[in-house]
DNA sequence: TTTAGTGCAAAAACTTTGCAATTTA
DNA sequence: TAAATTGCAAAGTTTTTGCACTAAA
């Protein structure tokens, strides 16, 4: 995971920093705070967990996804999106390219989508 | 909103469930625990307010979306999908067949999908 | 009348904040 | 060394749980 970004946007780059951009780029899915933190306890404090991800979005090289119980962050590669299963949780990336008409190992497919902009009013 | 689903499926049509199915009646926009909570406080607890919405889901005459800070509960009428003002929280329904294609009043579009079924494994 | 559902209080879980100590550039 | 960042403790929020009381069928 590049990590000029950070230092390009006037953030330092910091142990804690580093450890989680390895975690990310060691990693395919997606990732709770409690898991991250799991992964780093003995290096690093949750709390820090929370602030580091905040920064990591406002750069852009993570995103946020809320969920039930507690939010999953996603590392930012290309747009995508993902596909997973209600049951254990197995998740499949599915690039934009191939989308809906390529599923074929999911049954009782149901979706979920929000989509933001700016509305007239706001846009200016 | 139909009521029937309620007691078909073996739920009693309680004063607090019928207040929040009329809650959603008289209104478009999705709404949160606290908002559905301010509007009936004088009638029923914020604990029952969890309650009867999980028992609405579970019924499938809402469903949920979970935010930043707390969750959203739409009336679940057909399939569709909002777009939603990231400034003011202006929402527009997005029927299924129209779409991607049909948006004119927002710029700076962005959207979160999330697809979820039962893999293989789960599905049997 | 019997079982399901509610209200209240309290707990649990996730996330944020304040501030002194530490680290990066 | 100056400014940003971390860790720890504590507080804030949202959501869940336990249990006696109440209401629906």
């Amino acid at each position: 995971m590049q990590k000029k970004s950070l230092k390009e946007q006037g953030y330092k780059l910091t142990k804690p920093r580093q450890l989680i951009l390895d975690f990310f780029s060691r990693r395919s899915q997606p990732a709770s705070v409690n898991q991250i933190y799991r992964a780093l306890k003995a290096k690093i404090d949750k709390v820090t967990v929370y602030r580091v991800l905040a920064v990591l979005q406002e750069v852009g090289l993570i995103f946020e996804e809320p969920g039930e119980k507690e939010s999953l962050y996603y590392a930012a590669k290309k747009q995508h999106h993902h596909i997973v299963c209600r049951v254990c949780g197995l998740s499949q990336c599915l690039p934009c390219t191939h989308f809906f008409s390529k599923i074929k190992n999911f049954s009782a497919i149901e979706h979920k989508m929000t989509i933001s902009g700016l509305c007239k009013k706001c846009a200016h």
